[in-house]
DNA sequence: ACTTTACATTTGCACATACAAATATAATCT
DNA sequence: AGATTATATTTGTATGTGCAAATGTAAAGT
């Protein structure tokens, strides 16, 4: 998919949100190997690194609403992957052992999916777009 | 909405998505001014500088797939902002009159919201950045 | 202690988008 | 000409996401 000329396509709304789907669509390809969509893996991921974290912190690790991540949560809880606990108003997420085991696979994921979007700009301009963009991303502080 | 440090953060994955998700927040509160949605607005754009567009040319220069497309162009046409007419297997799509009324506020829109992100970053910097993410996806090649 | 306020999470609803299948038409091949 | 293939568009279905409201709980003020 070629991006034609036009004075739409250098407006920002269109080249974040055209990169993001392309971005996507490579990441939903290389997390098929662990059968998960890559919104769902990071979260994973992110649990698996600071077992017990809340909803909250998944929220502000990932910039995604609450809300998003209690659908998440839950996609994740009937794959038997995370388990919830909840006491007062404070839930805490924890692994399961299955997630555990999928570790090593997520991680090879990662690297796959680094791996293709490098090679496409090269190892150091990409990172240099991806710092651009995430201190852009910071800039805008809603 | 600060962005955490974490190994994930870092990630094309996030950075793009994180980006698309606040830059369309921005975008959706300055279209609010002629209650449409950024996405309805540029396709309505496109229609007006291009009567007669098919619906196959708007999904390429909006990198949007053909069925979104469909989607789009009927909330408009409930809208009476445009208007499909079929002969054969062509479709084209027209602007109505209130459309064309619609025209300079719109122009408007695409003013303060390309003044509210370079004001972020500075202009040079910025539209370099916009170029920058236009050229990554452009070489995301599907 | 009771009320109010603040916080954390979840639910209800709505929307944008994608993919795959269906439909409809045109073009090509024999 | 009739059958096959290619193209354009739409529909059915599913997913991810957000906002606003609802819920449940803790903290603070009186």
């Amino acid at each position: 998919m070629q991006i034609k000329e036009s004075k739409y396509s250098q407006c920002l709304y269109f080249t974040s949100a055209a990169l993001a789907r392309k971005v996507e669509k490579i990441a939903i390809d290389v997390w098929k190997e662990v059968d998960l969509p890559p919104s769902h893996a990071y979260l994973l991921m992110v649990v698996l690194e600071q077992p017990g974290i809340q909803p909250s912190g998944l929220a502000s690790e990932l910039h995604l609403q609450p809300s998003t991540i209690t659908r998440l949560v839950e996609k994740l809880e009937l794959k038997k992957l995370l388990v919830r606990t909840t006491e007062g108003k404070i839930t805490n997420i924890y692994p399961t052992p299955k997630a555990k085991e999928l570790l090593p696979r997520m991680k090879q994921c990662v690297q796959k999916f680094y791996k293709i979007y490098s090679s496409l700009l090269g190892k150091e301009e990409s990172s240099r777009l991806v710092s651009d963009i995430a201190g852009f991303a910071d800039k805008i502080d809603i």
